[in-house]
DNA sequence: TGGGATTTGTTCGTATGTATT
DNA sequence: GAATACATACGAACAAATCCC
């Protein structure tokens, strides 16, 4: 028998699939035939589909109706909308894990930041990315809050997505330092003084990738925040 | 032709599935065969599968490898934990809202609490729930901000379900009570005050239906919350 | 322990709807 | 504007796993 735990077909599609689309292997827009998806992975179309369907719960892909499955394309609306309810969520993480940071977690995040701090320097693209978003992660997770985690895992991917639409390249060295503010904010065990630095460790991210605004961009990223101003919530299609 | 939209077959059932489930028509840990929900609803397994699929990505059923789908049956500890949750992001509607409700808006929720007031002296038994909930929706949806809608929806909607597992039938005059003053404060465009009698109410709605932790509880429970000091998040099953 | 009944996991074929020339 | 090409929506049947007697 299998040491390693049966997983679902399903799952292991799933998995693949959220990777290449946050490693940028399937760009945001790109389309995802459940044919082409089977084909790939050595299955049949049922198994994309389900996939598929999971995905676009989570927000990484765009299902129309009748027309199939798109890696989502957030725009910059959108990524707004995302980040504040991350704040929202980081603000729990931070104020579950205030002062109850155990020497061993305390141990596991310096090492963390400690890998952030050598990968910035390095010449890898998206490793940095990656890395970043996975101190969030592991911050989620030592809450012990699975749905906290489900949905800190959510927003950081569907952060990533927006990045990779509309950021440009940007160094991360700044967000190395601000990790470790949280970490030392959380072991210290002030919560109002964890919550700020971790918003505007937030703020400053969202600065550096959605701040344009500026003539040349799409303009219907701009005129979105107006339009947004109506409170309408259906949208045709 | 229709001159309502086309929803897929899928929608409806996931939609259907979901109300009976909330209503208690389904109660926790009932058994939900594919077989006899495509009969049902005049279907094949296959919509109903992904219905359940859905279903289980939101929250509401558990999904057994090989063993088929169940309501879920959520404990205790995970009752606080979607209340930890539901607060940050109550937090963020009531943060965005704040000084930002129209007089329509307002007109909508004074008239949704006063449903809410009728409602309380019926008999029907869990209307004002209904109510209850739906109120907390019309908030998340006038922020505009999609992804906080469905979050705020899926935890108001597992809170129902945690409820339904442990919660004994309670008078929510008092809740009425609440929403009114969240609505002043909001009209009021204080945040710091809104935000402050938003969690008291999540508080006081966690203290009538989650209020044990006495001798007597289980104490799994009480170690839970120790245990999640270890931060592996694997569970065998 | 074992075998039959039941339920899920998966595949593939047909119908329907959308985009394109 | 109609016909063609293509991808999805849905359903029926087979294979594998689990449960129960």
């Amino acid at each position: 028998m299998d040491d390693k735990i049966q997983r679902s077909r399903t799952e292991e599609v799933h998995e693949a699939l959220r990777l290449a689309i946050l490693e940028q292997g399937l760009r945001p827009g790109a389309r995802l035939p459940e044919d082409a998806i089977g084909e790939s992975f050595g299955t049949s179309r049922t198994i994309a589909r389900e996939a598929l369907g999971r995905l676009a719960v989570e927000g990484l892909v765009e299902l129309k109706r009748n027309r199939g499955a798109f890696v989502a394309a957030p725009d910059l609306e959108e990524g707004r909308e995302i980040l504040s309810v991350r704040n929202g969520l980081e603000r729990v993480v931070v104020q579950t894990l205030a002062g109850h940071i155990s020497t061993q977690q305390q141990k596991t995040l310096r090492e963390h930041v400690g890998m952030e701090r050598e990968a910035s320097s390095g010449t890898t693209p998206h490793r940095p990315v990656r890395l970043s978003g996975e101190f969030h992660l592991l911050l989620a997770r030592m809450t012990g809050n699975q749905l906290l985690s489900r949905y800190i895992t959510e927003v950081v991917s569907r952060c990533s997505l927006v990045f990779a639409s509309h950021g440009r390249p940007h160094s991360s060295e700044c967000a190395v330092a601000e990790h470790e503010a949280i970490v030392d904010a959380l072991v210290a065990g002030d919560f109002e003084a964890a919550a700020l630095v971790m918003q505007r460790h937030l703020d400053a991210v969202a600065a550096r990738t959605l701040p344009p605004l500026r003539a040349g961009t799409d303009i219907r990223d701009v005129l979105a925040r107006y339009a947004a101003e109506s409170t309408d919530t259906r949208k045709p299609d």
